[in-house]
DNA sequence: ACGTAAACGAGACGGTACGTCAAGTCTTTCT
DNA sequence: AGAAAGACTTGACGTACCGTCTCGTTTACGT
């Protein structure tokens, strides 16, 4: 059986400089060619500090990502929430696809993306520690307007957030189209619609 | 400057046996323990033979789908089109889950996704050759739908089908929900509801 | 600048290895088809060990050899030393000749042979390690001959080595003769003739 | 049974074109660096026209040296003849000294005999080719001494040859020293002496 | 305050695969 | 049919990293 390491005794020096060299490389020469190696010569850390504390090289990346989160402790990620479902998703919307379009901010993201689609652990983690937090805000956003009566109260959330973000990730990942704020409200208007109840007499 | 091979030497016999090995470890031992030796190896073919002709692991992977549809000149890719399109877009996502729900089918498929998303150059194969095609079919049957008046003459056909696939995509990818033919039928619905026209009276 | 490796870390299990492994493949296989994969291989040692620690493959086979003589701190290389000059070194120079006729030893020595006649760096590491001490050696018995009348006192050495070794050297190198006690000793009796004294009346 | 090509229909353009390339080829990187698919290249020639007339590249380049004395017909190479021996030798010996000083000629030379040293065939063509006349042109200097009584009528002139010429070519292969013409006068002073007959008196 | 056990930096180790190079063979095309 | 052109299989090259495994050297408890 192997020893598991004390946390207690972790050092936070090397982690900080662990996870500031990672993120730093994974800007500079991009995921497909990050290096343990590199990491821990750029950190000034022994290669098996690295191997002690995380088990992939992705793991290391997430991490990275997810300290860059830790700064407040409960940070505000709600969404606005004005009354106007359609205007407030509309902001959140374009805000989403300028995010995703700057390119210092998609390298990584990208990636990140890459590693959890093959690696179902990384998956879990990612879905626990970034994705879960963030889809529970915007889930809280649409009871939110299942209360005013915008959306029918038997929704499913879940596919709702689908069918909201599933399109615009398509054509991110696959770089298929523009990410426009024109294509964010577009997006909007047609979740919306797909959300209003079934119309009587929608024949066939 | 470097020489180029002249195509028309090229052996036809090296060239299938590269894609075939490459075929059969890609279900073996997945994409990312796929190795260029490996492939030449079982191909019986030198390393050179293969770095000659595919400037990545991804091309030649690639190349190795494609050519399975390369046996049909011009197969029938053509969506079925009963006239009831919620009935034929219902069919036709109900095989599209159980295909991508087909662990055999999904690895490498999986894996193509993965070198598409950080490889610009082969997503521009990759829609060229596959998704081309296969998404002009599924416009062919909407414009069918169009004439129909099933749909409004004036939509946008490649946000409909990013609207319609997006969100299976995304779920597909992530493993964020199950793949079930009521899953199918609720992304249809939903889909069709979309893409109805605006309502009068549809106070924001 | 590339970074050294720390020498007090080096393998000594590996380094043996090494050695020995090259000195088996040079046996067996000859120097030409000597690889450095086979060595590591053969050694149970990965190529960069080899790398790290030998610039080419020459270093190696030189090492190997040398490692040989390292086994007696200052092993005793002194020649005879019985007062007869032409007797010790018939006796030698039969040695000499028999040891190069040899088919087990002349072919890993005519392969290094080979090496450093087209490397000097190679040829000046030879000469330091083992010709240096075996060529000290012989001038050790000849100054002793010189210092009992034998040979003239201002009898430049280092062309009397060449004188007695260069002819056999050649006819080994080139395979232009036998090699037998009677050309050792014919060549002892060239020697000793040449370095004789002028004879007055010796018209030019 | 390997076929066989046939030599009257060799292509003498091709012929000259390869030993070319090859005597450029090796005086600017080398025999070292010297391939096959260079001289190919250079002589504007396939590289099966190599393989198919010369079975290594040691054949070829030493064909190409060969080529180069093929000009004149029986080219004069023998040796002065004064009537001085000792006269005759120096000028020899001071201009073969010269000669292998010469950077220009020393490393084709120092090439070829590398590959001579460990291909036993090489040699014997070398030897059949090159060597031979030299030699013989050699031997009919020293004949001629004989008959002036310049050397023993029984003198083994092989064993001459290599008293003169050895410590010379050991000098030169492992770059013991300087190849200076005064180099050259003791050579041959050494080796007129241990012609000498035995003088009356050498004890034991 | 001190001794000790842990985590640490450093980096050598046995390996795998890389992408390149040249060898020698085989095939196709041209003359 | 010989020769050019060049694609082919083979296999060694030297490099980059992998993940594991010592080495001393801090560091920070628990006495």
């Amino acid at each position: 059986m192997a020893k598991q390491p004390n946390p207690a005794r972790r050092s936070q020096r090397s982690r900080q400089a662990i996870l500031t060299a990672a993120r730093e490389l994974v800007s500079e020469v991009g995921y497909a060619k990050l290096t343990i190696e590199a990491i821990a010569t750029r950190a000034g850390v022994g290669k098996q500090t690295i191997y002690r504390w995380w088990p992939s090289k992705g793991a290391v990346v997430l991490d990275a990502f997810l300290a860059l989160s830790e700064s407040g402790p409960d940070q505000d990620m709600a969404l606005p929430d004005t009354g106007d479902l359609k205007a407030d998703l509309r902001v959140v919307m374009r805000a989403t696809v300028a995010e995703f379009a700057d390119p210092a901010f998609e390298g990584p993201i990208r990636a990140l993306n890459t590693e959890i689609i093959n690696d179902p652990a990384l998956a879990a983690q990612y879905r626990e520690k970034l994705a879960g937090p963030v889809d529970e805000a915007k889930k809280a956003r649409l009871r939110s307007a299942q209360r005013a009566g915008q959306l029918p109260p038997d929704a499913d959330l879940d596919l709702a957030l689908e069918l909201l973000y599933g399109p615009f990730y398509q054509r991110w990942l696959l770089r298929s189209g523009p990410l426009t704020p024109q294509y964010a409200d577009a997006l909007v208007d047609a979740f919306l619609k797909a959300m209003r109840p079934d119309i009587g007499g929608s024949a066939h």
